[in-house]
DNA sequence: AATTAAATTTAGATTTGTCTAAATTTAATT
DNA sequence: AATTAAATTTAGACAAATCTAAATTTAATT
C-alpha cells in the first residue's frame, strides 16, 4: 500500500506523540503539524477508513499495528539518510533533519534497504537515536536521562530528545556531540542549572531544560 | 524559487522534446506525460505566468532561458542520483530510473553539492548520459550513432538513447552495457539488422531499430 | 475555397489537502 | 447542577492538479 506524503506525516507525528500519551488529542497533532484541527479531524477520518488509526469522535487517536508498523518504515528511513548524510555526504549533524524529511518519502523498498547495507546496517543515526530494522525492531540502548545521573560520574552522550535546529546549535557550540563524554561537576539547587565538563575540553553551564533533554549511557557506547 | 514535482515533471518533458523540435506541441507534451491535452494547456498557462516558457495559444511552446536552468538542474540531480544508486547502491543500470524520478524532486541545493563531490564529481552517468554541473554546463563526447559505424572496427559503447525498460533489458540480456567494447560484423541490407561482436564474448543479431539508439566511441573511454 | 480532420483550448467537474467560522461536545469551575 | 471555557467537529470554501466533453482553431484534403 502506498499512502501521500501528508498521510506519512501524519503517521509519523501520530507516533511521536504517542511516546508521551496513550490516546493523541486533535490538538496536540495540529500543533505538531503546524496546521488546523479542522484538517487534523479531516486526515483523521481518512486515517481511520485506511484502518491506519483507531479514532472516535472527540476521544482522540492511536496508531494501529499496521498503522505502527507504516510509522517504524517511515523513521528507519529517516534515520538512515540522516546518517548517510552526516557519514557519507560530510553534513553537519545539526542541519540533516530538513534533507531527510524530504528523503524519507521516497517509496522504493528495496532503496531502503540497500541504504542500509551500504551503511553497514546501522542501529543508531547521527542524533543517537535507533533505527528500526526492516521489521520494525527498534533496538536498545540502556540510557538515562541526564537529570538523573549523580555528580562526578562520566558518561557518554546517547542521544539528544528535543531536536530544535536551537538546542543542537547550542549543542554544537558547547562541543556536545553523539559519543561526546561528559561529568557532571555541580548542581545548583537554586535554577536546576549544572556544571559541566566536557572531557578533554571545556567546563560550561547547562540548563535544567537542556539536562531533560540529554540521554547518556556508562562510559563506552557500542554501536 | 521553489517548484512543485509537478511543474519540475513538466520542465523536465519539454526539455527533453526539444531536442527533436524547436517548438514542443500540447500532444507530444501530454503523451510524453502520460496525460491530458487539456492538463497540459493548463500548466503550460502556470508555467508561462512564471516564465519558465514561451508559449502562445495553439503555437506550441518552448523553455525560457531560466526554464533551461531549471531543466538542466533537474537533469543533474536525476543523473547524480542514477551513478550514486549504480555505484554505490549496486542497483542494476536497468532498474534505477524510476527511483531516481523520485529523487530528483528533492530541493536541498547543498545536497546535490555534496552528492557529487561524494561520487567524485562525475560527469557521465551510469547510462553514458552526460552529468550537467553546478552551472549547467553540459560535459561533450564525440560520440557517433552505432548505425553510422563501419564494419570491423571496434567501438566502446558510451550511451542509450532509448532507456525504455524493455531496451535496457535487451542490452542486458546480450551484456552490452556501458563501456563495452563491440564491432559490427556484417550489416543486413534487408532489414538494417546488424551482426555483432561483443569482444570477448557472444555475437548477436540487433535491429536497425537499436543501432539507431546506441552511441559509441572510439576505443577507450575516459571519465 | 470549402470541407473534413486533427490539434488545442475552454468550461465545468473532481480529488486531495487545506482553511475559516460556526456549531457541538467535553471538561472545568463556580 | 448550571455555567463557562476549552477542545473538537461540521459546513462550506479554496487552491492545485487533474479529468471529460464540448467548442474552437489550425492544418490537410478534396
Amino acid at each position: 500500500m502506498i499512502f501521500s506524503t501528508s498521510e506519512e506525516n501524519y503517521i509519523k507525528s501520530i507516533f511521536h506523540l504517542q511516546q508521551f500519551a496513550e490516546l493523541v488529542n486533535t490538538n496536540a497533532l495540529a500543533t505538531e503539524m503546524n496546521t488546523r484541527a479542522a484538517s487534523v479531524t479531516d486526515m483523521l477520518k481518512k486515517l481511520k477508513t485506511k484502518k491506519l488509526v483507531q479514532y472516535e469522535k472527540y476521544q482522540g487517536c492511536k496508531l494501529t499495528e499496521v498503522g505502527k508498523k507504516v510509522a517504524l518504515a517511515i523513521v528507519r528511513k529517516h534515520r538512515l539518510w540522516e546518517l548517510f548524510l552526516v557519514d557519507k555526504l560530510r553534513f553537519d549533524w545539526d542541519s540533516v533533519h530538513p534533507i531527510a524529511e524530504e528523503l524519507e518519502h521516497i517509496s522504493s523498498e528495496e532503496l531502503v534497504n540497500k541504504l542500509s547495507d551500504f551503511l553497514g546496517n546501522p542501529s543508531f543515526d547521527p542524533h543517537g537515536d535507533p533505527i528500526p530494522d526492516k521489521n520494525g525492531k527498534i533496538p536498545l540502548l540502556n540510557q538515562q536521562c541526564l537529570s538523573d545521573i549523580p555528580i562526578k560520574k562520566i558518561v557518554t552522550i546517547s542521544s539528544v530528545s528535543n531536536q530544535s535546529a536551537q538546542m543542537l546549535e547550542m549543542l554544537k557550540h558547547y562541543h556536545i556531540v553523539l559519543g561526546t563524554q561528559i561529568m557532571i561537576l555541580k548542581k545548583f539547587e537554586f535554577d536546576g542549572s549544572s556544571e559541566i565538563k566536557v572531557i578533554k575540553k571545556n567546563v560550561c553551564i547547562i540548563s535544567e531544560q537542556v539536562t531533560k533533554n540529554l540521554f547518556v549511557h556508562d562510559i563506552q557506547k557500542k554501536k
